[in-house]
DNA sequence: AGATTTGCTTGCGTTTTGCAAGTGCAAATA
DNA sequence: TATTTGCACTTGCAAAACGCAAGCAAATCT
């Protein structure tokens, strides 16, 4: 059990400390727009995390409602991870994010086309994406 | 001189590595939020921040654009800080965080307030803010 | 002139991170 | 059936970051 010490009232503060860190947000990443699911799928994103600490984040990020483990339908040695409705509430902010870092980044091609979707109709491309995140999904 | 090691080409991952840990975002909510711009203000703020990890953390948004000091009008002594056009970019962002905390944890009263004229019209508040907060920038 | 305020810096012990190697169970292979 | 491989972690340890207290120089107050 990892303990999490608020440390104080505010929103602001409360969230980043739950996903506040180098890391969180990347495996919230990987799960809303990689569709990677596999403890080896989050490895072997392009950011390398160490094992132990992925293991530690997804353990926090579970704790704290944001993924759950489901059994994967080709076998039981693998484990996916999902976003529960708590997670996927965090596209907002990770499309914010993307817009912020297309103002002052150069954004890879790919990512880039998703931004140019979002742009034309953001509440539209956050209604589409919710929904499709949360297929299957049982909470 | 800070050295910014970008892990990956991500712009959530590039992002990350300027704003990416437990305080950053804090010190900016505190320049949008709370109006406090001076060192001591910072360290006044309810998460106490330690201060030599205070001073790491303004260096490091003043090197990446995000924050300028200036000449505190009242004496040579004092340091205002004060977001840049790339830090008040950041609103958008800390509004969703705002509204995704404001789904799960319960905020304090006065930031509640923000965040009912927030849901009455989004852009309209992001509009007032920003002009309010981008007021004598001299980036 | 002496004391206080302000914005930091320095030292040092504790915690977190990062890397490599190891473990246990499931599944594929021989 | 025996053995190797794959997968999801855990463990150990060195390195880095953090957190606390104290110190410090310049500006300002008394």
């Amino acid at each position: 059990m990892l303990d999490l010490k608020k440390r104080s009232e505010c929103p602001i503060s409360s969230s980043l400390d739950i996903w506040g860190d180098k890391w969180s947000l990347l495996i919230v990443r990987d799960l809303m727009f990689a569709k990677q699911c596999t403890y080896g799928d989050f490895l072997k994103s392009d950011e390398k995390i160490a094992t132990n600490i992925l293991a530690s984040r997804l353990q926090m990020l579970e704790e704290n409602g944001i993924i759950t483990k489901q059994d994967h339908p080709d076998s039981k040695a693998k484990v996916l991870y999902k976003l529960t409705q708590k997670g996927v509430d965090l596209l907002p902010l990770m499309i914010e994010i993307n817009l912020w870092a297309d103002k002052y980044f150069t954004l890879p091609a790919e990512r880039k086309e998703m931004i140019e979707e979002v742009k034309k109709d953001k509440e539209d491309f956050i209604r589409g994406k919710t929904a499709e995140l949360l297929e299957h999904i049982d909470n």
